[in-house]
DNA sequence: TAGCGATGTTAAAACGTTTAACTAAGGTTT
DNA sequence: AAACCTTAGTTAAACGTTTTAACATCGCTA
């Protein structure tokens, strides 16, 4: 049936020990036999079986990457272009990731990912905020992990996160050289360790410009990050009669939300407003006019994190912590 | 360091043999026996080595799921959800679930994921359209397959379907039995069976209800189906002058297009025309007004799916073909 | 001429399962 | 009491690798 290492050492004469070292690249190999058995792995297509190696090499060759659903499920797909990145960046290591889901409200008595519990990961991936029951519950399995676009409140870890304070610096410093004065925040889940950050990042640059915030400016008590909580969160503003001629999202979707309600309400943009927003989303072709945006390199977060996994994989732990802008 | 069988085994006094045979209920084994084994696999939480398992059983326990980067970064979750229902199916088979895209222009000369390439997959789940190129390359490999949502264009294959001619047809005399008689249909890539199939329910739906079909109100040359592509469809409709009350969007998405289209230019919905939309999105709570849809079961699409690949691997070839609605 | 160091190759154990074939101990038939 | 079933359990081979230690072979040195 299957070609395996010992029809490539029957057919180039060999042992299959031979065959094995070859493929390891091991130099008390000669080069005249190391030809042959090439020349035979080529011919008859041989590729080792994952299993039969994972076994003696006590690694499964998977990886986990594990978010929620929401974060899956949601319409923009930044997650789904971090995955696309750790699934690139495994190719070379021949590692393959294993995605799954976890409620996003994952308590206690809520199961694990079967790949933990069976160990058929060598590694993880936790991509956004995830509950800290699921930390909890994970954290016994002792796992190489890598954080994704998250950091955990309590203790170190190891994780790629993008630079959301300078992001939300670089966002605002735009908004103030265009000569604005009066910008307002929207935020969703303010708790959440991210948005937060770009709040931080908003509140310095005004301080920087020495441009006092205002708290009448800021709505950060949206329950979701959708277009539906910029365009609420709009409405909000405008009902409170509050001057502002520029606008910072969180996030793009909330920033799109907030140019329709600006839209409707006859506003012209950006000649009277302007609208900034975080890039979790496709640039949207359709939008009109386009949306100003801080970009984030999703993808090469993806590959980032499949790096950091494998180190920690190879080597024993340690405890980084990258930040991409 | 990991519990093996060779633990349960000394734990439970029994031979390796017994546990594996308790583990997969054999009944010669004494329900005295039987328990003290299952006792020990508890209290040690015994799991067993899925890469042994797999070496000795000739399968790898995994299952691939493959559709083109345009459907996984798509906006709307709709390949999305048949994965995650495929996640869901394949728990009780313990199976894994590999996610791999391939570029969507696939061609001969592109690689094919890994996990076929390497055998590392018992089955195939091939989710959406995808090139013919990419058929050929796979068929090479000889693996159970099943298609979901898309079915190619030769030869006999098992795929889980919706029945999309009959939701064109419900769709349409949705419409006629609110009493329009003037019916546009706007699709993009006519070409897709999926699309096409609705559009011929459409049409069905027309002449059953003595309605001669006018291809002046079918716009199906769009290039994509997107957002964009909707409005884009409307523009053309209300530029060519043509009369109609009522509208029927191949997809959701073309549907959500044309009704900002539509508004925009100051048609009320549905007071003046009605539109009906085709599921592939989540019901988008902030649409307004609430767009009238023909649901798909995307999760059990993807548990069914499951289920075929899985029959399909433990019996021999069969070539099955399901239809939801 | 024995001993030695390189150099290249191989034998064999190990990884953790499954399962066909076997055994031992009683129980039934004759 | 010999012959034969049953029942409950065990032995051992097999799956396809990696890797360590051992083994040849050869030319050199002493």
């Amino acid at each position: 049936m299957k070609v395996t290492i010992k029809d490539v050492a029957k057919k180039s004469g060999v042992s299959i020990a031979t065959v094995s070292l070859v493929l390891h690249g091991n130099p008390r190999i000669s080069s005249e036999t190391r030809k042959r058995v090439l020349k035979a792995v080529e011919e008859l297509d041989y590729q080792p079986s994952m299993l039969a190696r994972g076994l003696v090499m006590r690694q499964t060759g998977n990886i986990g990457f594990v978010l929620t659903e929401d974060h899956f499920l949601r319409t923009e797909p930044f997650y789904t272009r971090i995955f696309l990145g750790t699934e690139f960046g495994a190719r070379d290591s021949n590692h393959f990731v294993l995605l799954a889901t976890i409620p996003t409200d994952f308590s206690e008595s809520d199961f694990l990912p079967r790949f933990i519990t069976q160990k058929n990961v060598d590694g993880l991936i936790i991509a956004g905020k995830v509950p800290d029951a699921f930390l909890e519950k994970v954290a016994r399995y002792h796992l190489p992990t890598v954080f994704v676009d998250f950091y955990p409140a309590r203790g170190e870890h190891s994780a790629i996160l993008m630079d959301n304070i300078r992001g939300g610096m670089l966002a605002t410093e735009h908004l103030i050289q265009l000569g604005h004065r009066d910008i307002a925040f929207l935020a969703g889940d303010i708790k959440h360790p991210s948005i937060r950050e770009r709040y931080l990042g908003y509140h310095s640059a005004l301080q920087q410009h020495g441009i006092a915030p205002n708290p009448e400016l800021e709505i950060i008590d949206e329950k979701k990050t959708g277009k539906e909580s910029g365009y609420h969160a709009v409405c909000t503003l405008l009902n409170k009669g509050v001057k502002f001629s520029a606008l910072f999202a969180c996030n793009d979707a909330m920033a799109i939300g907030a140019m329709e309600c600006l839209k409707k309400q006859g506003y012209k943009i950006p000649e009277q407003i302007s609208v900034v927003g975080f890039d979790d989303i496709e640039s949207d072709a359709f939008q009109d006019p386009p949306l100003t945006t801080i970009s984030v390199p999703k993808y090469d977060m993806g590959i980032e994190a499949i790096k950091l996994v494998r180190e920690m994989i190879e080597q024993k732990v340690k405890k980084n912590k990258k930040i991409i802008v």
